[in-house]
DNA sequence: CTTAAAGCATAGTAAAATAGTATGAATAGA
DNA sequence: TCTATTCATACTATTTTACTATGCTTTAAG
């Protein structure tokens, strides 16, 4: 019963996103401070993006922000992304086909729960800090930002 | 973010145990009425046997059968057992050392609210139909119980 | 206008986990 | 004694995970 390092990384990168928004960060930048294999960030980035939860920059000083304000993004819609729905199991017994099965209610009000509880955290809540506002000059925005 | 079919088939068995509280049924007849490989089953059974959880007889005519009763084992107690606790991810992050990471947050809470959510459903929840008490003389029973 | 740094995309791969099988011993009822 | 059962360990094929490798495209900086 655990989440794959996916989620675990890809939680990470979007609350170091959240932390700079609305500025770009770049996965190398991500990498180390995370470390986290940058090759493997690109991978989850492409996810991320393709779910249009990140805007991306492409080419030199380019990079990622998130395409919605921290208080709007929920971490589950992150783990839905990075690890597919949370779908209870098939299960195979003679009972589920006619739905009297037992075990999978089990399954069905588990999923319900995991659902609820990530979908109620924000990922402005996971930020300790109030952002740095002092070198904000140096940092990269995206025009529509 | 799935469950194995060790918590699955354990629980599906659990609960034809339950049904038939307090009589033997043995690795054969589970596996048929449940459609699980037998020999997976037996290794289930093992760790559910070290967990005190199902008690035994061996020899002819033997098998299993709940240690307590149906509304005194929870989902919780059966999952752990097959799958192990349910801990929160291991951060590498820099910041998890100091127990400022964000992202352990939530995986904390979320451990902690899937434990809530299976130990508060009991065996006896699971169980459809009050058991059939016509054929009671045809069954085995442990001395002990 | 060239180049370096970034995103984008797909393919490959080593290691670990999963979902079983196989083999055989110990036990006990018929 | 035979057979059906639990008990225990070892093996194995498949799948998943967690990457790495390769190479293309894009774009700001020099």
């Amino acid at each position: 019963m655990k989440f794959s390092t996916k989620a675990e990384y890809g939680l990470r990168a979007m609350v170091t996103l959240a932390k700079d928004y609305p500025y770009l960060k770049s996965i190398t930048e991500i990498s180390q401070e995370e470390h986290i294999s940058a090759k493997y960030l690109e991978q989850i980035f492409i996810k991320l993006k393709s779910a249009k939860i990140v805007l991306s920059q492409k080419g030199k000083s380019g990079g990622y922000t998130l395409a919605k304000e921290p208080p709007n993004i929920t971490v589950g819609e992150i783990v839905e992304i990075l690890e597919g729905k949370i779908e209870p199991k098939k299960c195979l017994s003679a009972e589920c086909k006619n739905s009297q099965c037992a075990s999978k209610k089990v399954w069905v009000k588990l999923s319900q729960e995991i659902k609820k509880t990530l979908d109620n955290i924000k990922l402005s809540d996971l930020i300790p800090d109030p952002p740095l506002l002092s070198k904000e000059k140096d940092k990269r925005k995206l025009e529509s930002v």
